[in-house]
DNA sequence: CTGAAAGCGCTTACAG
DNA sequence: CTGAAAGCGCTTACAG
């Protein structure tokens, strides 16, 4: 049986009108508050949230959605914005979808159901597009991938710049024929094609891509696949960290070394891609800066709702390493 | 303006009491409950949680309080959590301490102001000695770390054995100075220490370890100084993931090569100690199982709370690998 | 099977 | 500054 705010109104005796103001910022002598901080500390009182909530009507609450928190960019997404509720004296409540559109339905109801104060949330490009019918309770702001135009914050990266980038300097390096390997559940993976696409063609190059389910598995399985046909590239270009690592896997498993039979260079600058062979060339994205831009939108977004939808959009960095250089 | 259970009752010319009881396993006629999940469609109603809870006396909350999240280990850890609690239909609550005491203390206050179910916890040392002091209104699993002795369940590996072995592993290959690198803010850097420590007796070999903060930079320093040292060791191990990557890196800055210069073995088989050079040696830990485990011991001691207390021991596995080689 | 009523533990106008 | 009272949105005995 925990200790109730009457318990702790009895034992300094006062009302529990009282012990709730010392709680909060409400006007109480001080003698009344030390006596009340006092029956705090003699009963180890500690208020219900949920009786809190309820009442109040503030969950303080912010909802986070992702596809997998073990993706190093979410992990370290999550961690900004944890920090930045932290600050704001907010929870979180973070939910994985693992790319499953169900999930992040589920998950969706269960934001409204715990009454967020709002959510940030990477959708999947199935839910993404029904985001326009949808109608919340509470701000949303879209990271790392878009929804609808002009309906919801976001924040993301120049990916058609990012990717194209890539191209160029694969193709400075010598490399013409570029195979690339996207993912086929978000924007994102999308926006990154089109400017693996744009960059070929504006030299003069082949596009030649795959999509594929973004997981280290998926990619591995295409890579092989193309490698198996004719006209063997000589340059690869993967449009995320994980299946980066399932190409990279895939390379070494086949005896292939970088960049002598194959050039290869992605997204996202983890810790094993400078730690291995020659490096791996990534696009670095600013992961931390995304997390509390979003959370800077949310906040102004709750203190001003009618102000009209804003896309942030940060840049990654080209980070050059030894897979990228010439055969 | 969320819709409320008031609005649906009225839509579907029931009671509030009928709706709640469609909403749970309660007994309704066919002929309400489809008229209740009409109006419950019509209205998109969702449930408040925060009142669901306060009624019920249910939090239907697992909490999760960990070092780091960012950390591979706990990452994995959360994500067995989450998926058990996902499928006994409760949420987790996950607080990152960043091994500070203070942050823990009052990560502690919130999980009894959110009327957790149950917490699962790897405490500090600092805080996990105050625990015999502490009482909580829900059951406590330690993971990774162990605390006072015979009160709370726990699920840890062997880190006594785990360590000798790696030692056992390095003098087998002919490395007799091995300096011991560890943690030192967790009861697992201990008992790691330990097993070292009777290893290194155990084979004449004299011991040569040092406790830092368990960080890469830190780690990196404390190898730093000890090789600026006369007497070079000829071997390290490490006693976690983290500190294994300052290391490795601080050696590759160095300009030494691995196993040629200094043999290295540690803990945790994160991604990159695969991929790099000739390997990492690592003690892998069953990482899921554990939390798996956690969650299991946690529903037993909710059904059976007067149970004695129980520690679940996993072993860790040896991943030799070509840094731990002969000179 | 169904509804009216009480109450979970707080906060917040309202009076004083 | 302080207290008595109402009420946040549900669930759950209690009657019928």
């Amino acid at each position: 049986m925990p200790v109730g705010i009457k318990d702790v109104a009895q034992a300094a005796g006062v009302s529990a009108a009282t012990v709730s103001r010392v709680l909060g910022h409400g006007p109480v002598s001080a003698d009344l508050r030390d006596r009340v901080e006092a029956a705090i500390r003699a009963t180890g009182y500690r208020p219900n949230l949920s009786a809190r909530r309820l009442r109040s009507q503030h969950s303080r609450t912010i909802g986070l959605i992702v596809s997998d928190i073990r993706n190093p960019f979410f992990t370290t997404l999550s961690r900004a914005v944890e920090d930045a509720a932290y600050r704001a004296e907010m929870r979180v409540v973070l939910c994985n979808t693992d790319e499953n559109p169900d999930r992040e339905a589920m998950y969706l109801r269960l934001m409204q159901e715990e009454r967020i104060t709002g959510l940030i949330y990477a959708p999947t490009r199935t839910s993404a597009s029904a985001l326009a019918r949808m109608d919340f309770d509470f701000p949303v702001v879209l990271v790392d991938r878009t929804g609808p135009k002009g309906i919801h914050d976001a924040v993301v990266i120049d990916n058609h710049g990012a990717a194209a980038q890539l191209v160029d300097h694969l193709a400075d390096n010598g490399h013409g024929r570029i195979f690339g390997l996207f993912g086929n559940t978000s924007s994102t993976a999308v926006e990154r094609h089109d400017g693996y696409r744009a960059a070929m063609t504006a030299r003069g190059l082949a596009p030649d891509a795959r999509f594929v389910a973004p997981n280290d598995r998926a990619a591995a399985e295409a890579l092989g696949e193309r490698l198996a046909g004719g006209d063997r590239p000589d340059a690869v270009v993967v449009s995320n960290g994980l299946m980066l690592l399932g190409v990279y896997r895939a390379l070494k498993a086949a005896g292939l070394e970088t960049p002598r039979d194959l050039a290869l260079a992605g997204f996202d600058n983890e810790t094993w891609t400078e730690l291995v062979g020659p490096g791996l060339t990534v696009i670095e994205q600013p992961v931390a800066d995304i997390g509390r831009t979003a959370m800077d939108l949310l906040f102004e977004r709750l203190r001003l709702p009618e102000m009209a939808p804003r896309k942030v959009v940060l840049t990654g960095r080209l980070v050059a390493r030894g897979s990228s250089g010439r055969a």
